[in-house]
DNA sequence: CGCAGTCCATACAAGCCTGTATTGAAACAT
DNA sequence: ATGTTTCAATACAGGCTTGTATGGACTGCG
């Protein structure tokens, strides 16, 4: 069968794991949606045959759990502890507005591409139903810490937080730029909290964002 | 081949037309997306071989199209048309909540599905991204009207809108009665516009949103 | 009555995907 | 060096989907 010697192979190609296979399907997940997450692309992503996954994983469906298993991992209580202790509203908000471009700390996209595929998956939507409650949630208390009343607080953490889903959701992040989005922070900042931000505590975070784009 | 003499037959099975495949397609895509719009799915849930399919359409491509056209027929310039020429700001978002709780005006399901569908079709993809923009424009005008800052009324514009965005995309919407949501409903307006709602007006919506209720 | 148009059933070719079973080839340990 | 473990290639069976080709049944019309 084998008419051609075996090639160099000199540089000892670290076989794949199960994380391999895991990460290529995050990518195809977010890229194409669950239903293309199929082993045979992922397979030839991978340049590797199917022969690979089944010692890997069980089934696709074992695939799946991990993707969901990976997700909750990465995304889960990254909001919640993001606000947890911040000592005041401005700083609270704008920790936010960082969480939400932070990407290594919030992965939107994962995020979006998740919250797609739980639309029709009757137990994921559940976790995923959870999830966002709880941030809600926090966000709520959040809100709660300085001085907004119960429901006005609930109502504005629902607000902060469904725009900004919806802002990955159309798009909007990925064609607007950095300077753009600091130049509306504070009609952002007015229409979130009902309140005018702190020029000093704006500066500063101005400052810090610019700052980390060029490092 | 036909072994058995054909059943009664009776009452004159009006045959099907393009329109009951694209119905059908529409409450598939839906409930399961985009990829679960398959010729063998719909025929079988329209009790219909795929032979009768392929004498009203070309190929799936085809009804795909009819799908996209069908969508910008019904929900395009639903949102635009209702605070074209609206009186007050208060009875203007009042409107917006309206269309958002009419169903027959604007059929959130479809275009959650619909933008679902686009986020993996680049051409549907800069259909929908326009679409959102006049949307988001029309909103941002109508605060115009009423005194808004140019770029206040933009931020303004988009945060109700995305907030309702995502309100459908959560399903909260599908989890809270009217009542609950009409007990929110200062709480929104003032978060939405930075000014109190004029208590009549906010009587009398009260009223009509809760007498179409029972109709 | 017969003919044409409308609509659907059936059968077939081709492709794609999953899962299993078996073989093959490196890497590691004894 | 020899055997075991780790990982991947190959081959096969079953199932599902699209698209085409063709024939049948029913309708309306001349």
């Amino acid at each position: 069968m084998t008419l051609l010697a075996p090639p160099p192979k000199s540089d000892r190609q670290p076989r794949l794991t199960a994380a391999h296979w895991i990460e290529e399907a995050l990518n195809t997940l977010i890229a194409r949606g669950i239903d293309a997450v199929q082993i045979t692309v992922l397979a030839r992503a991978l340049k590797v045959t199917r022969g690979s996954f089944y010692w890997h994983f069980d089934s696709r469906d074992d695939l799946l759990s991990a993707l969901i298993h990976e997700w909750r991992a990465r995304n889960t209580g990254v909001i919640v502890d993001a606000i947890a202790d911040v000592p005041t509203l401005d700083e609270g908000i704008l920790e936010l507005f960082a969480v939400w471009v932070d990407h290594t700390r919030f992965d939107p996209d994962l995020d979006s591409a998740i919250r797609a595929w739980a639309k029709h998956d009757a137990t994921l939507s559940q976790i995923m139903t959870a999830e966002d409650d709880a941030r809600i949630n926090a966000i709520a208390v959040f809100f709660e810490r300085f001085g907004y009343a119960r429901k006005e607080a609930f109502i504005r953490a629902r607000v902060i937080y469904l725009t900004q889903i919806s802002f990955y959701a159309l798009g909007i992040d990925a064609g607007e730029s950095v300077e753009t989005r600091l130049n509306y922070l504070e009609a952002y900042f007015q229409s979130f909290t009902g309140r005018d931000i702190d020029p000093v505590i704006c500066a500063t975070y101005r400052a810090r964002v610019l700052g980390e784009g060029r490092p």
